[in-house]
DNA sequence: TCGTACAAGTGTACAGTGTCAACTTAATCC
DNA sequence: GGATTAAGTTGACACTGTACACTTGTACGA
């Protein structure tokens, strides 16, 4: 455990002191961005395993060593702070759609791979996956850039790689590969936008209600999982 | 607006006070049940409006004109509290639900027609389901009964109404029709339980989207619903 | 080598939170 | 009228997110 030189002996003093205060320990200065992956490293640690309420921006603080104020310099909220780790969910999902997929050319394969993954990635982190799909963090305006970037995509844009959070990159594999099944003139429907989020809303659904009631005695999740995706993908199909 | 009396004027008052100190106004006693459906009427308006962290026991207490501490009298925690406004949705659910379902016999427009007012009826309340279905209460132990419920289904018993409470009724309505749907040999699958599941997870999984995520520029809430219902149906069924 | 400017960090305070133990008071019943 | 008890209050505790004003370490130009 960290050397912790920062849970406050600051308690109530009673009288006022008249000495000049004990000069605080040297703090090593490490620089912002290597500051900033150190919370952001303790906080995702703390917030695994403790939860999102019982872990407090003095506790993250003091546990990196650190005062709660420095922590508002690197994060205006704490909001900006969960949200930041969150984002972490979208890499390791990113990198795992990336291996499962590998080089399945079959677009009904390929989406069956996909919502496997997104299925196990988000059982596998569920503090992560709460964060990022069920808290609404408006101060952030994630919503906006989502909105725009559904909007281009719509339209038939190109969107180039850098212009995209990891987040889109994600929904847009899923998007694609229902793009593909309507291509290849597969599906019963021809809305790809609503199909993709359809099939989006099932996989989270599943997350969504197995990492949130654990206890309600579900279908083992192999089993509802493959049956889920198996009748979402039927579903789809002509004939 | 409530006359609020409780609103603390007790601010820091810098000297001890000497006289004895006011008597508070006498408040009226009007019995424990109306007491608590009063909280309770009072908790969810402002939970619907001003949503789950803006709302504090205190608050709620002020404007119910009552002591904080009361509300631990009522409710032993905060959770328990915001469960019991909870279940409020179920009472909604069960009776649209029962509106909307009629006297239709079909099976598979039956399952349409719950699924329709499932979706709706979270959409109108997304707050009360957010707490109901997005928010772990586990000090409550509502998932040792869930599990009790479904285990007991599993093994073809059947549940005496008394012994349900509303939310498994909403789940058994739901189950229901899946069984009917089984027993007419209309399905691909025989898992009643497992399709059951999947099913309330594709309702489950647009309510939540669309509710955190409203500024996501999803397809409108009907058309995606429809097409989702109507895909999952054609999931389900044999051919 | 020194001074300085800025980044990185600190202490302290504020208003608010959930919760609790100990107390007071209104209503009820014999 | 007096005892009992349910319904309510007071005041505290330990904790929260956040703002402000301050201090200190460090890199860099003269």
């Amino acid at each position: 455990m960290v050397l912790d030189r920062s849970t406050s002996f600051c308690g109530k003093l009673g009288t006022k002191m008249t000495a000049r205060k004990q000069r605080p320990l040297p703090r090593k200065r490490i620089g912002a961005p290597a500051r900033r992956a150190q919370i952001l490293r303790v906080a995702g640690d703390m917030f695994a395993k403790d939860g999102i309420d019982a872990t407090s921006m003095r506790r993250i603080a003091a546990k990196a060593g650190v005062t709660a104020t420095l922590l508002y310099k690197h994060f205006v909220d704490k909001d900006a702070l969960l949200s930041a780790i969150g984002e972490g969910f979208f890499t390791k999902l990113g990198a795992a759609m990336e291996g499962a997929v590998g080089g399945i050319t079959d677009p009904l394969e390929r989406m069956r791979a996909e919502m496997r993954c997104y299925v196990r990635c988000g059982i596998d982190n569920p503090r992560e996956y709460h964060l990022t799909f069920m808290t609404a963090l408006p101060r952030l305006k994630r919503g906006a850039q989502m909105k725009a970037f559904r909007e281009r995509r719509r339209r038939g844009e190109a969107i180039p790689a850098e212009e995209m959070t990891l987040g889109m990159k994600c929904f847009g594999r899923l998007e694609q590969s229902v793009a593909d099944l309507v291509a290849a003139k597969m599906t019963r429907s021809k809305d790809v936008s609503a199909m993709a989020e359809a099939v989006w809303a099932i996989g989270h659904g599943l997350v969504s209600l197995i990492i949130t009631h654990d206890d309600f005695g579900f279908t083992p999740p192999e089993r509802l999982v493959e049956q889920s995706i198996d009748m979402m993908l039927h579903g789809l199909l002509k004939r």
